[in-house]
DNA sequence: AAATTCATGTAATAAGTTACATGATTCC
DNA sequence: GGAATCATGTAACTTATTACATGAATTT
């Protein structure tokens, strides 16, 4: 799983609680990897059971009490090991592809209008994640981040380069719908 | 859920089993979307309670019973419905850019391999996909088919299309890890 | 003789989302 | 005065995978 092995990473940047956690995922790795709370918290209870984190009770007046955790000596090890293992490319799992496959019983028309309404979907996203992408790495990042702040922009950039390949395959798909073969009228028993 | 609309869509084809509906997704959209026995039978479950088909019981002698699943009115309505509605873009969710975000701490070396070893593994896929292409799609089909193997076509070339930018991009990112900032001596507390 | 096919399903577990609950404090 | 922040969690549910069970018939 790979919540669990970000939570390790994150913690060896600083320990840190399940709502810092929440917070620091919701603004570092969400565009390609988003998560919950529930889940979060979940992990933490996973990962201490392990022995990778230990958690530490901060009792606080009026506010919650924290709960911070940090990496044990396996903990970081098991990191280590997680980040120098190459993971297997995850399997294409396109639901929209479901659609296409199964439009032959479809028009032209209204496969046309699918594939149009995907590509004004897939440029709204587009538009925000450049704009996005700008604000996003701080520029100001304390001295020695470099190599993260540019290993950052890199998971940026390939959201970016993904939804522009996605567009061009759109294009594509447009131009050949036109020169479908039409639908046969023997199709429906 | 697109499980769901996938076995109508497969049914409207033609009436069919959980087990046949496995056979068929495994030859047929395997590329970009699989599932498991167990699933279908459950969501069989849930469409039949829906409304959406109806099963009906065939006995066999010398071999198990079949439930051959047929759509109903209402079933083939959803399905038309559901195949002209455009679905919202699913979010990147790419485990393995978890590990190069937070490589921060490892060598170029070890950055480079990770990048290296995946760039190896989408060749490889590559390879298999070009080759299961030539036979996936039969040349063959019945007359009046030939648009939905037209539409089969282009969810394979989707995966062709997609493996190819993959490469492209752990290119480029190959040149840019060799221009990156050094480590900090003082990452670590 | 052993493996595979046919055909159903259950059980257990994992992974992930949504909604709910609490209660003081701080911001608008 | 109302919303948002801080901070924990539980509960219910959905989605998906893995393993197991059955038992005749067919293929290797």
């Amino acid at each position: 799983m790979s919540l669990t092995h970000a939570i390790l990473a994150s913690l060896d940047f600083q320990p840190m609680t399940g709502y810092d956690l929440k917070k620091f995922f919701d603004v570092s790795v969400s565009h390609f990897w988003t998560t919950t709370q529930s889940h979060i918290y979940k992990a933490l209870d996973d990962l201490e059971k392990e022995g990778w984190i230990t958690g530490e009770l901060i009792v606080q007046e009026g506010r919650p009490n924290r709960k911070v955790y940090r990496l044990t000596e396996s903990g970081r090890a098991e990191l280590r090991r997680w980040l120098t293992t190459p993971l297997p490319p995850a399997p294409v799992r396109e639901a929209w592809l479901i659609q296409l496959f199964f439009s032959h019983a479809s028009t032209d028309e209204e496969i046309i209008a699918l594939l149009e309404a995907r590509g004004r979907m897939i440029r709204d996203i587009l538009e925000t994640y450049e704009t996005q992408t700008q604000s996003a790495v701080p520029a100001d990042l304390p001295p020695g981040r470099e190599r993260a702040q540019a290993l950052w922009r890199m998971t940026l950039d390939y959201g970016i380069a993904f939804y522009e390949f996605e567009l061009e395959w759109n294009q594509r798909m447009l131009e050949r719908v036109r020169n479908l073969p039409p639908q046969s009228d023997s199709h429906h028993a």
